[in-house]
DNA sequence: GTTTGATTTAAACAATTGTTTGAAATATGT
DNA sequence: ACATATTTCAAACAATTGTTTAAATCAAAC
């Protein structure tokens, strides 16, 4: 690797960072194909094509493969937004009450799908971190997806009226976060089988009531649980 | 590729169907190697070492790298079960009710859990399916997906005394099914967050007794929209 | 024991991979 | 205009990939 920084990560005065074309464009290529055909069945040749930059400028500006890989896999607000409603941030105030709770959470999962392109792969590599794990992931685990839960199971046993959070409490909360994940993860089989159902901003607004119901529901029901058990 | 067709499709008399060592071999380290690092990081070399043959065995059983893919996803019978309950047939005789109907269907998703490191890697070779359809995923939305979601759909309209499947009931199938998936899908969050969801067999029994619940209360939960709505 | 077929082996093949090189081109500041 | 840093470029590198070859080994039948 060459020992010449270039000029990513510190930036004269004006712009607390700027990219160039070239870097723009080979981030912007990176996310789509590593999105599409994954890490190692997009070759640098690829990209390098795919952004119009010569194959060098990957190492140039990203060190290697696995560097432009990282960047664009943690830096997607460079290259369009759509990350800020991805796994919102759920340090929610407590005048929520759990309808709306409920709908802020799962449309984190739902809004999404009607962004454009950039999002999708934005959504398609997050869900190759899921299964071929980088450390990046483990990495979302900690930071996002944990705090999310938590987050979901504290509003759970105020709802509940309940002292602590027990096996049941996390089994619905994992639940409930289950059926935004499937939204997202089961994309395929949606537009295949059923491609009204995700086809239209409103459809998918609709999409999203019915799995706030259905988590309300999920939640009564467990509620219903435990008055029998006393 | 050779003309030679090797001992696999036919065979004498006495079973309709006997690998060799080799092959059995192969087909297992595929399973394991491919589940665990996926199609374009597995080398050819590296399933051979793992299952201690030479490497030309590959292309002499399989034809080629894919044919040994191909082969190891559909032809798991062969090497353990685990295959009879993932994704079960769900041409449900009407008489179970609507809770053991559930309780088939995702136990469908549960059951696999218990299983051992065989039936995981089965998961996760389907799981790299979803995301990197080689068309062998396509194939198993339109046999198997479809015509689950199908049953249940038709299961759920009987429930709930609709004529017809309409986008809503759609919705609360794909949800359904979702409550399933995510335990799959996100094994790896489940087992890093809160590993004694899992862990046993009593506790996959509960977790698979709670998934019913939910989904009870989404059906009742949509049943009762219906009938405010007339 | 010989023959016939099936299986295994080591070696070589061509193609593609990620990375590096050093010079050319471009931009920037003086 | 010059000098300096930054960015691009074509070419080459070594390593690894999937695949093929032809000979060697093995097993069973005659």
């Amino acid at each position: 690797m060459r020992n010449i920084e270039p000029n990513l990560t510190y930036l004269p005065s004006k712009q607390e960072f700027v990219a160039s074309a070239a870097q723009q464009r080979l981030l912007i290529a990176a996310l789509r194909l590593f999105a599409e055909k994954g890490f190692a069945n997009t070759s640098i040749r690829d990209l390098a094509q795919d952004a119009k930059v010569n194959i060098s400028a990957i190492s140039y500006y990203f060190g290697d493969k696995k560097g432009l890989y990282k960047a664009a896999f943690t830096h997607t607000h460079q290259c369009g937004g759509a990350d800020e409603l991805w796994l919102a941030d759920f340090s929610a105030p407590e005048s929520l009450n759990l309808s709306d709770f409920l709908r802020k959470l799962l449309q984190g999962f739902t809004e999404p799908l009607k962004l454009g392109e950039l999002a999708a792969w934005r959504v398609r590599l997050q869900m190759r971190e899921m299964i071929e794990p980088t450390g990046l992931w483990e990495h979302e685990i900690q930071f996002k997806i944990a705090p999310m839960l938590a987050a979901l199971q504290a509003r759970l046993i105020k709802e509940l009226q309940l002292k602590a959070v027990d096996d049941s409490i996390r089994r619905l909360a994992f639940s409930i976060v289950g059926l935004g994940v499937h939204v997202m993860v089961s994309r395929d089989v949606v537009t295949q089988l059923m491609p009204n159902l995700t086809g239209s901003t409103e459809a998918i607004d609709s999409y999203t009531e019915q799995l706030v119901i259905y988590a309300q529901a999920m939640v009564e029901s467990e509620r219903l649980v435990r008055s029998k058990k006393l």
